[in-house]
DNA sequence: CGTTATCTTGATAAGTCTCAATGCAAGTGG
DNA sequence: CCACTTGCATTGAGACTTATCAAGATAACG
């Protein structure tokens, strides 16, 4: 039982200071139907997995700035419930397709199971890590390796879907900052960009002793 | 079913420039048992529950640096599996007692259900929004806010139990920073440290207003 | 009472953010 | 089709925060 939905981009012009999306989920206010507190009910979206293209989980802060937890790829799965504890959005970064799943009824129920919740701890322990003790430098690096291996499929050549803003919100850093070390390693001759969005990596091992 | 063990400071002295702990637990080999990535077999302790004193929860980073992603009070209780996935180790702030619990041989079992897991998420989430947006200054209000109500039940003097080391390894600031913060505070009339360990909280709006 | 670890403070260096300006590409309306 | 707008990417200059290195102060302990 789920229900596949298009989720297109949506232009509102958001102004840039706020440091807010500028392409909305549409299939938003369909989702906020599980956003309470209660516990779900029979047929609240409380799941979600991604078909084709490419979301950011956000997060505001109290600052007007935000986070961005994650980015969802095709096959990945993520609790709605999860996502709207922590005050948290899904939007769109491409335009994409996801399979939403509703809750059998069960207390909680959020399709998903220990094994799903460890894997979601370890990945957040790894972002504590990379937050607490990395540099700049050694965050985009770890960056540019998850993505290669999450979009890529472990290729030397991929395509970012997302912004340096949005990049700078997942590590916790400037966009001028993510700019720069861009820059930095491609005079390093660690990275080629052929444009702004594609990432080619050049020489993947010193990448990885700078990232791990 | 469970068993209660005294867990003693060991003062193994390691030194200092490594940062890693001067008190390991001395109960540590014991809980060794249950951290191979094979499930649990009936018996093997997955779980803790703190009766007294204080513990912290140990990750040795790969430049020799350590982060603490959690103390332990009396009451607070961890999954060892969790805390074993991630290679890190409980260790004796103080002396301490603790149940430790046995599996029940359920595949996967660490004794912690679905709701404890959405807890530990949301903790951590707040955890990666502090080491991702806030200064020395607001950590350290936070932090404090958070001993004031984990330590003292909310009440505005208590007492740290773990070092300046240990409160910078938290907080993923240097020792010296967490200390010049303290004196600022002080000097700014938001605290009282009638010793370095003992804590008086003397306006605490403007301190949650800081660390929020 | 010396030894040791911890806490504190100072000086300096390094890294990152902020503010500002420019370039670029895509879309918009006349 | 072309000026115009808009958002994103990039680069520079300066300020600010924090880490690092060093030294002294304090407290605990044998």
């Amino acid at each position: 039982m789920e229900a596949a939905v298009l989720i297109r981009q949506d232009v509102t012009a958001i102004p840039r200071d706020t440091r807010t999306s500028t392409r909305t989920i549409a299939v938003e206010r369909r989702l906020r139907r599980s956003e309470a507190l209660r516990p779900p009910e029979r047929g609240d979206l409380v799941a979600l997995r991604v078909l084709e293209g490419c979301l950011r989980v956000c997060h505001p802060l109290l600052d007007g700035r935000r986070q961005i937890t994650d980015f969802l790829f095709p096959q990945d799965r993520i609790s709605l419930m999860e996502v709207r504890c922590h005050n948290g959005s899904i939007e769109a970064v491409t335009s994409a397709r996801v399979s939403l799943f509703p809750s059998d009824g069960l207390d909680g129920d959020d399709g998903m199971h220990a094994d799903h919740y460890r894997a979601r701890l370890g990945a957040m322990q790894a972002r504590l890590f990379m937050l607490g003790h990395k540099n700049a430098r050694e965050k985009l690096a770890a960056f540019l390796l998850e993505m290669s291996d999450r979009i890529g499929g472990g290729e030397d050549t991929f395509r970012l879907a997302m912004s340096r803003y949005d990049i700078a919100d997942y590590l916790c850093l400037s966009p001028e900052t993510v700019c720069r070390n861009f820059t930095l390693m491609v005079s390093d001759g660690l990275l080629a960009l052929p444009d702004s969005q594609t990432v080619r990596i050049l020489h993947r091992a010193p990448l990885e002793f700078i990232g791990r």
